[in-house]
DNA sequence: ATACGCGCTTTT
DNA sequence: AAAGCGCGTATC
């Protein structure tokens, strides 16, 4: 406990109370702060403190040291009693990640409770708490949810897998898009709200899967569901975390942020497309909400049920380990045939200008127009063209403050850059030499839009990437679209590919998949397979059209191994191949890695923080487990005129990796007087890309 | 972070 | 002399 009396302070009680407070990530009061109160405080009690000349918020926390000697303490302004605390084991969840991803405790404490907490005032605070926990009391019970299909045989193997899991151990349940993966989330959910307990239910990004949330709702519409994610409105996100913290909410739907939601009756955690990149957070504390959601769980001593059909490395080697159950769905529900998997290579044109699509892949989205089916068409690259180039003095549409060309709109007639978001009117001419034959090279969405309407005349052809949702709804009418049978072609980025329900796609089609094929970070390949079997879940959902669906890859490697393991369907053979590699290579799952990033005026002083950060580090003990390796730009190095770079940390060892980081911080504090024009650093633990 | 004091500069 | 600015330091 947190409490500590005060002797001989003439007669009035006084409790000491250690707090956390939002101070930045390396200052010299990451740890907790002690103040005095009179009154014993449970850990997570929000608060006012005064700080300096200054007061502001934070949260009662379980001691860790006291205060140091001669320091006078001040009093707690304010403890925010309407509101429960947050409770030891938040705390500790808390305090882990801001071990783990080398943030301040209060920093993360305060960064993942909802803003609008700290905006109200006592009154308003327990105005709004009760108010909830009295239409709670208001609203009818609980009544028998709506009936479940039986589940199929594969589906009832796995539920029975599932329910002889010793709790504390994570389940990777892989399946095929369609396989039933929901079936089983709902069963289990089942399980945990029949019990009393809530369930939190973890997906990449809210707005891209509507129909897993409908499911939910249409199951258990008898229970209160609750979303939880950025996107809501300050006080929408106030009341959802509160319904979850007071325990009336029975099940949170929510994305990455959602992980550190207060659940006081927490039964189960599910995470799905457990290997999507939104997991980790990419700014502040770098955090992965899967793997904090497999700690939670395994504090709490509750199942952690990972979804995907194409797991991360990391997950599948530990599935490989015996550390997760492996639980597979081997087979699409009604045995709904997988599409066709087809190449067409490139190589095999005639030499000079490539089409936009390859002539057999035409005919297939021709052939599904006339069918009254639909095709989608990916392509990871919005814009008409991703540059502008003279013929006459070889100029290029390069962005003045970017290391990145400027891609061109057709649109707004623009060149647009996507780093820093500077804009400009197209030129009507060279700006270098005058000449008036500037001409667009590549090919984005809206380039193939144009493309494909001039290749299929009648056909009704969509896009869908950022710049046609920007406006809010605007994705949601493009889907309904979709669905309706109003789109024939369906051009889109990536977010396409992901969760949507396309009942009548019988085509998907990668237009340039190679792009991702030689990219120089080391997860690329993975990223690309799982994008790609994810996009080839789009096809043949409906039965009555599965037996005709296909997946074309136009590429110029059509030998690649990656091609042939998609082919075939074969997820195993794919990981297999990718984790010799790894080994190989040292490099994760079989290695654990951490950046240290830098921006600043110029490369040179990025450069040299590093350089004697690196030398910093090679001092302190235990730096033989660890290899620090040279500085490196970033792959796009300038953004908005910061250059950027970053040096890669390497161990075998997780622990050893972590003892370093934590000896490194006060060394690289001190080298901020040393590098004044080094504006910050940030270190990033499990990056995602290197 | 944020707010302050310190010692230096520029401005009135 | 007053106001302005970079820098270093403390914040329970």
């Amino acid at each position: 406990l947190n409490v500590v009396l005060v002797a001989g302070n003439s007669g009035c009680n006084q409790n000491q109370v250690a707090v956390v407070v939002e101070t930045p990530a390396h200052s010299a009061l990451a740890g907790p702060l002690t103040y005095r109160h009179e009154r014993a405080l449970e850990p997570g009690t929000l608060l006012r403190v005064p700080l300096g000349r200054r007061t502001t918020a934070g949260l009662s926390w379980p001691a860790t040291t006291g205060a140091p000697d001669g320091v006078e303490l001040r009093a707690v302004v304010e403890a925010f009693d309407a509101l429960p605390a947050l409770g030891a084991q938040w705390c500790a969840l808390v305090e882990f990640a801001a071990r783990y991803y080398q943030r301040g405790i209060g920093e993360v404490a305060l960064a993942v409770l909802p803003p609008e907490l700290r905006r109200l005032g006592a009154a308003q605070l327990a105005q709004r708490v009760a108010r909830l926990r009295k239409a709670a009391a208001e609203a009818p019970p609980p009544h028998a949810d709506e009936p479940a299909p039986a589940p199929t045989a594969a589906q009832g193997d796995a539920l029975a897998r599932l329910a002889e899991l010793p709790r504390s151990a994570p389940a990777l349940l892989h399946g095929l898009t369609g396989s039933g993966k929901t079936e089983v989330y709902l069963r289990s959910a089942e399980r945990a709200l029949t019990a009393g307990r809530q369930a939190l239910v973890l997906v990449p990004e809210i707005n891209l899967t509507p129909q897993l949330e409908a499911r939910f709702a249409a199951r258990f519409g008898g229970r209160r569901i609750v979303s939880l994610h950025s996107a809501l409105t300050p006080a929408q996100r106030l009341r959802a975390w509160l319904l979850a913290h007071l325990g009336l909410a029975d099940l949170v739907l929510g994305t990455r942020l959602a992980v550190f939601a207060p659940l006081p009756r927490l039964g189960l955690i599910v995470v799905d497309e457990e290997h999507d990149p939104s997991y980790k957070q990419q700014e502040g504390a770098r955090y992965s909400a899967r793997d904090l959601a497999v700690w939670r769980g395994r504090q709490l001593g509750v199942p952690v049920l990972l979804g995907s059909a194409t797991p991360s490395l990391e997950s599948w080697q530990r599935a490989l380990d015996g550390r997760y159950a492996h639980v597979a769905l081997p087979a699409r529900v009604g045995d709904a045939a997988l599409p066709t998997v087809r190449l067409f290579d490139l190589n095999r044109l005639p030499r000079g200008e490539a089409p936009a699509l390859a002539p057999p892949i035409i005919d297939a989205v021709r052939a599904r127009v006339e069918r009254g089916e639909q095709a989608l068409l990916l392509l990871n690259r919005r814009g008409y063209a991703p540059v502008l180039h003279c013929t006459n003095c070889g100029w290029k549409s390069a962005c003045a403050h970017c290391s990145a060309w400027r891609v061109f709109h057709k649109v707004d007639r623009t060149l647009r850059c996507h780093h820093c978001g500077a804009q400009q009117r197209v030129p009507r001419h060279c700006p270098d030499c005058g000449n008036a034959d500037i001409a667009p090279i590549g090919r984005g969405t809206e380039r193939l839009e144009e493309q494909l309407a001039a290749l299929l005349p009648g056909a009704r052809i969509g896009r869908i990437d950022a710049d046609t949702t920007r406006r809010a709804g605007a994705l949601q009418a493009r889907l309904a679209e979709v669905h309706a049978g109003d789109i024939d072609v369906l051009v889109g980025t990536q977010m396409v590919a992901k969760g949507h329900d396309f009942r009548r796609v019988t085509l998907v089609a990668a237009v340039n998949p190679d792009s991702a094929l030689f990219a120089s970070d080391f997860r690329a390949a993975e990223r690309l397979f799982a994008l790609l079997m994810q996009a080839a879940g789009r096809a043949g959902r409906d039965r009555a059209f599965s037996a005709s669906s296909e997946m074309w890859l136009q590429t110029w490697h059509p030998q690649h191994a990656l091609f042939a393991a998609l082919r075939a369907h074969d997820y195993d053979a794919f990981a297999a191949a990718q984790l010799a590699e790894r080994r190989a290579a040292g490099m994760p799952p079989f290695a654990h890695l951490a950046l240290l990033r830098t921006d600043a005026r110029s490369a040179d002083a990025a450069q040299a923080f590093l350089h004697d950060a690196a030398s910093a580090a090679a001092t302190l003990p235990g730096a033989d487990a660890v290899m620090v390796y040279p500085p490196v730009p970033l792959a796009v190095a300038r953004v908005a005129g910061i250059e950027r770079m970053q040096m890669l940390v390497e161990s075998a060892s997780r622990p050893a990796l972590q003892r370093l980081l934590a000896a490194w911080q006060p060394a690289l504090q001190a080298l901020r007087s040393r590098h004044r024009t080094v504006q910050r650093w940030a270190i990033d633990v499990d990056p995602h890309a290197i």
